[in-house]
DNA sequence: AATTGCACCATACAAATGTATGGTATTTGT
DNA sequence: ACAAATACCATACATTTGTATGGTGCAATT
């Protein structure tokens, strides 16, 4: 069993298995550079505590010689913190709802947050109950990203247009008309940009 | 269109790929070591003109930073179906219904892979195109699971089910018939099974 | 006869790489 | 309160790595 990784460890073996899908492994000196540490003696230490706790193996001596040993494990758990229901207020929990196994392979930064779908009234964006919807807060809305908001204490998920005197949410599907809401109107809420979804097969109902 | 290679700079190309597949590039000592060479310039010759015809990109002063350029077409002639069984490359095929294609860069850790489905053919199973399936080929088919096989030379993803002396793909549209594989047919083969599907939104097209 | 491409070799060098040793400061567990 | 773990820093060193330069022999073209 694997014991506990501290926070640092964590974003370090993140980082490697983010690596690893582009394609290549770090090296020390590009960890270093990537996390700002001045030498790379500080990540070599990381490193041996990480491989103390059985995550990776380093082979001696090769460069960008580190194996992720957690490979069918690659899934990193995730907490959830809140769930985005259909006609229903946003309610993001203080604590985490639940947690889920997120995979390496879906990149997550680490400003956003992840908020599970509930419904099927998001279905329009090809996003379905259950699925999970990686969310990041402080990135700029720009035309055609898909972006949470809060309106009228219901949360949406839909396609963002800028406008003169407005904000237009479109809808994928054609059918509902765009929502539009003009600047003055106070009951709108940018929560932030959609930058991925992820869904579970295992927990898929039949 | 990339120049003919001499059979030198096949092999030395070919072990690129191997190397890749298992996770690391070579460095030109490993190169030399591995095809005898007693130095690094005769590599670094070898795979100069390599680039120089256009099948790879070398990354100066990066170490292990050669970058394959015609990953597909270079893996499609050994691919098929045997090697699928092990979790290695999977074939594209251009007509086929469902067509999927691995990713270039992410091969996933041993016992699961990524494919990148293409089309909009699977989107009854609420799949797209540009979504990126994690596959397990290693775990049991059981009935209701989603699945990824190979038949007659096109790679579905369907609803298993097992009958008593067939095997039954449905489709999540009910207007298309299930496909039904009688066990002696041959021209059939499991791939493996759904587990995930993640969908990055900077990806995906408008 | 001269040129070009191919397939090797040797040597040299700056930069990068992994590693080792020793140090400081803070937090955590007991 | 004390020990252990964590999270950094600095410096040093042997190898490795990518690269550059120059050379030999051979085969196929021109």
């Amino acid at each position: 069993m694997p014991k506990e990784l501290t926070k640092i460890q964590q974003s370090i073996l993140e980082f490697l298995a983010e690596s690893k899908t582009k394609g290549l492994m770090p090296t020390l000196a590009e960890i270093a550079r990537k996390f700002g540490y001045k030498n790379r003696s500080t990540v070599q230490q990381h490193l041996n505590a990480i491989e103390k706790k059985g995550y990776i193996k380093r082979n001696p001596k090769l460069s960008r010689g580190i194996e992720l040993l957690i490979e069918d494990k690659f899934f990193i758990p995730r907490a959830i913190i809140g769930e985005v229901a259909a006609g229903n207020p946003l309610t993001i929990y203080p604590d985490a709802i639940d947690t889920i196994e997120l995979p390496t392979i879906a990149r997550m930064p680490r400003d956003s947050f992840l908020l599970r779908v509930k419904g099927d009234s998001l279905k329009d964006a090809y996003i379905f109950s259950g699925d999970v919807v990686i969310v990041n807060p402080n990135l700029e809305p720009k035309n055609g990203k898909i972006v949470v908001a809060v309106l009228d204490d219901a949360a949406v998920v839909k396609r963002f247009f800028k406008k003169a005197n407005s904000i237009e949410l479109h809808s994928e599907n054609k059918e509902y008309e765009p929502i539009i809401i003009k600047k003055t109107y106070e009951n709108f809420k940018m929560v932030g940009i959609v930058v991925g979804i992820y869904r579970s097969m295992e927990t898929m109902v039949v």
